[in-house]
DNA sequence: CTCATATAATTGTCCTGGACAAATACTTGA
DNA sequence: TCAAGTATTTGTCCAGGACAATTATATGAG
């Protein structure tokens, strides 16, 4: 069996680097350095696709490329470790769930009874304010020290899902006012949040309509329209790059009538800039305080 | 207000055609035509990226973009008109259902209470075996002649997800053998097919482990492994590019250990040149009889 | 005339190497 | 010690060329 080589975009898809991102690095660091074939393609070998996701996650810890591609390997590995102490003191009420053991050792069932039995001793409203973020809090830091992988992220996204989404089931369907429209912006594929937000509305009795994830900017306006939302609700993930999030936004408030409310939230807008005629909510305690908010304009008129 | 421009990443963004191919476009057959900033980067006014939409739409439905674009915009508009005679004929089980017509009304709580209804009356085996594919080829069918938004299939596809997800929830909880890992590739966000695999093997007994969408390569492997998989299942939608997913699938088979099985099905690799080691299925009725094969197999041995 | 094969056109994705603006780090002076 | 200005770093865009894979068309055999 000869040695596997991935193309860029196949490399692009593993690791989430931009092919312009990729050949830049290449050009100004020297790594990666793929080999080429016949036409002159690059080729990636595993180990460089590897090292690249290593690099990408101490990006996502603040760490510069060009310092990072400098590096020899056993430094870079070693910049995972001294974090791992952080572990012992934080986020002990994740750890005494389980919920991070369940995860390392491979046992999904384990898992799913864990999240269900929490969200039947707390009852949905705590479970969402409370555990679920501590959860995810715990779970994203985990994987940024390395310690989880991508695949166990994905387990526990799903599995979370599973579980939120069983709830928001059982639950009355509600018709009252106001009416959200739930949704993401595309390259935003992180579902939880609409979940939990999805959650707690439906709790206070205003009804939700999710269009699920990665909505394009012209659907969401339409959507908006045709459901006729008092609310249109955004989540932002951590993983969303930051930069390009004000300008999305501001380019919607402004396709969207004045008359519709525009929320964003999530960690990928927390502590931004305020914008005019968009709401900012930095927990979820921030959107059933708006949701009174908006109960009382309503009330005024 | 100025008029609304959008830059490249943006357009690709809400239309899914690759920045490289917008401008390739531009190049050869003059459309796109965006303006240009003071950098001279591309800014493209809406009206056009309504119109890389429609091509989209027409592309998808067999047109070739060279013909497209050097149709004058009424001509480009008639191509979606002769089709819709189609729908007379076609499906007339869907639509005597009404989810199209409750789609294209906007009622999402109606369409949530006749998915139910429909998931009920059926029971969760046969409206995974035939309502549901049979509503999907609907939905997309209707989406390719222009009938329905792209927000509207959102809608149904949310709604769909949450009536499959609450019938497995509600599925006594399988251990058995085999266990099946349950995933999709990068760039393939679609979850139906998941779930209803998952669906049908739980009720079959199956251990199912589902990763949700979109799981790098090298962590499908990984999570085979950690979960002690017998078998690999990937689902793909038509929309995925068909040319892509041969190599794909050929390298993941190579990174798997030869003791797990890989399953694929899906619309987007149906009647696909079989693969060395790899079962490819074209329904769902298939996937319940390899189930059987893997059971004789293990009984026999 | 029908089908298979060879040739031509179409089309997407990759390439290089240059440019620039935004984000970040560093320096300087109050 | 902090704020403002300067330098560096970094990602994304651009042009225009090349090529391989797909699809259409022409050609010839049965």
């Amino acid at each position: 069996m000869s040695r596997l080589l991935m193309n860029i975009s196949a490399v692009e898809r593993e690791t989430g680097v931009l092919k312009d991102t990729l050949r830049m690095w290449e050009r100004r660091y020297g790594f990666p350095q793929p080999e080429r074939d016949d036409g002159g393609e690059r080729g990636y070998p595993l180990d460089q696709v590897e090292k690249i996701r290593l690099i990408k996650r101490l990006m996502s810890k603040g760490w510069r490329p060009g310092k990072l591609m400098s590096l020899p390997d056993e430094e870079l590995a070693a910049l995972t470790q001294p974090l791992a102490v952080a572990e012992a003191e934080g986020d002990q009420s994740a750890l005494q769930s389980g919920v991070l053991d369940q995860l390392r050792k491979h046992d999904a069932g384990g898992l799913r009874d864990l999240l269900r039995h929490d969200l039947h001793s707390l009852g949905l409203q705590q479970f969402v304010l409370d555990k679920v973020p501590m959860l995810n809090r715990a779970v994203g830091e985990a994987w940024e020290r390395g310690e989880i992988q991508v695949f166990e992220e994905h387990l526990y996204t799903e599995l979370m899902q599973a579980t939120l989404r069983q709830a928001i089931g059982a639950l009355p369907p509600a018709s009252g006012r106001p009416r959200l429209l739930l949704t993401t912006v595309p390259e935003e594929q992180h579902v939880l949040g609409l979940l939990m937000i999805e959650a707690l509305m439906t709790l206070e009795g205003a009804t939700c309509i999710s269009l699920g994830t990665q909505t394009p900017l012209a659907d969401i306006c339409r959507a908006a329209e045709a459901q006729q939302a008092d609310i249109v609700a955004l989540s932002f993930s951590a993983a969303f790059p930051s930069r390009q999030a004000g300008p999305l936004i501001g380019q919607l408030r402004s396709r969207l009538p004045g008359t519709i409310e525009l929320w964003v939230g999530g960690a990928g807008v927390a502590r931004h800039n305020p914008l005019a005629g968009v709401r900012l909510m930095n927990t979820l305690q921030d959107a059933r305080e708006a949701l009174a908010v908006w109960r009382d304009g309503r009330l005024a008129q």
